[in-house]
DNA sequence: TGCGTCCATATTGCATACAATCCTGGCAGG
DNA sequence: CCTGCCAGGATTGTATGCAATATGGACGCA
């Protein structure tokens, strides 16, 4: 009886949910109204009407929810629940200055691992990059394409650092919703300048020099920061990265 | 009935357990075996033997799980479960790489933003850790009584940072429990340097050196990392934070 | 009117039952 | 002897019910 309600709900919702997809679809949808700025900051949200709204019991969206605080997006008091998380300006510039630090402390290391095969991967990165960035004078939307290549070639760096905990920590640093929105904002002469600093980047990866290249990437992360600083905020898709 | 056999269960364990201390609990118990090495690095942690053996349901355990593997202590398979983290030599070193660039940043911003309360408070910390230290030599179990002090001088200088988020990351990487056993095998010049370590930042963080201190707390990490790294492993208490 | 207290209600925390999945070991076939 | 497969058991994933707690509003009192 109690089994037969809990499968016909399980048919209810498609069968493409198996055992074990719960938690992970809570929190992917969870996540993505978060960047979609679906609620305000300091909005209360109860376990209770998001397994609704999903489809899935409290179980799995309580473990969402735990995610999503330890990641940054909520924050969580007990016997309350979770909360949306506001950002203060000091916050904003705390979280982006420990940024800086962590993926540049991972481009010094990544210069001495990063093997010719990885050079060459980021190489061609850029010139992927770049072939997409000539054109975004004649058609803007263009600067959307950029930023899921700008992503990998970050991704690739960190990865190379060789240490996952350190991957990890970006991740979860950058994951933080103030910082996911940039890349737009560029003007033609800042895109130029990044794909500069890409290449530069890469330079220094490849000549095995650390300092160089962690340098490099506090310009280029400052470089971004400033840009996501100055204007308003016009709309934004969820998977800009700012970077 | 059922509430009957949950309500003596609850009964019967005490009546110090109020709700929403379960999970705290698990978490307390769990990671305590954790740092006691009660388990070889690769054992598998079921649920239920731990519940049962907490005096808990799964699901407090099930967060305090989740909360050990996103500190780095276990590491998790769907469907499969948790195992106790194992260490190679590299992850170790990464390990301590990280802190140390976390931590000497810390010390960098807290130069900035120390007040004159919080000198006088990291004095008097050194005041009772050099008393200590004076002893120590006489009576070796002293050094002991000198990690507990020395876990708050650095929370002091990691709180004056004023970054939460930092301050988060950095005690998950110190959580780990390789990273904590150290203290103990200092010799008598150690303990005096790292005594001078201390004083040092302090005056580096009064004269709102950022860059002095960082360098001061790197020497002193490192210092410590290699008194580590030297010895076999000696039984170590559950609370030497090797700072 | 302002303030403290108490209670109703909403929501979380925990326990338990059930379903899906993985792993182990044995067995058949090559 | 080795390999692939399959069944059974162990373990996790999810759903649901109940207990405990916090929040907000009504009420009494000054």
């Amino acid at each position: 009886m109690k089994s037969d309600r809990a499968g016909r709900a399980a048919e209810e919702r498609g069968r493409k949910l198996k055992h074990g997809h719960a938690a992970r679809r809570a929190y992917t949808i969870i996540r993505d109204d978060l960047l979609r700025d679906a609620w305000p900051s300091g909005t209360h949200l109860p376990e209770a009407e998001l397994a609704r709204r999903i489809g899935v019991s409290r179980t799995p969206v309580r473990d969402a929810l735990r995610m999503l605080v330890n990641e940054g997006f909520l924050e969580y008091s007990a016997n309350v629940g979770c909360r949306v998380r506001g950002w203060s300006e000091d916050e904003i510039e705390s979280l982006f200055d420990l940024r800086l630090e962590l993926e540049s402390y991972a481009a010094r290391r990544a210069a001495q691992r990063m093997d010719d095969v990885g050079i060459q991967e980021l190489n061609a990165l850029c010139d992927q990059m770049e072939s997409i960035a000539f054109k975004v004078l004649d058609v803007p939307a263009l600067r959307d394409d950029l930023t899921p290549l700008n992503d990998v070639f970050h991704m690739r760096i960190i990865d190379a650092a060789a240490n996952p905990r350190l991957a990890s920590l970006i991740k979860s640093v950058t994951a933080a919703p103030i910082v996911l929105r940039t890349y737009r904002r560029y003007d033609a002469d800042e895109v130029a300048r990044s794909m500069n600093h890409h290449r530069e980047i890469v330079a220094a990866l490849d000549a095995g020099r650390g300092e160089w290249a962690a340098a490099v990437m506090r310009a280029h992360l400052h470089a971004g920061y400033t840009a996501m600083r100055r204007g308003g905020e016009g709309k934004v898709g969820p998977m800009s990265s700012g970077r």
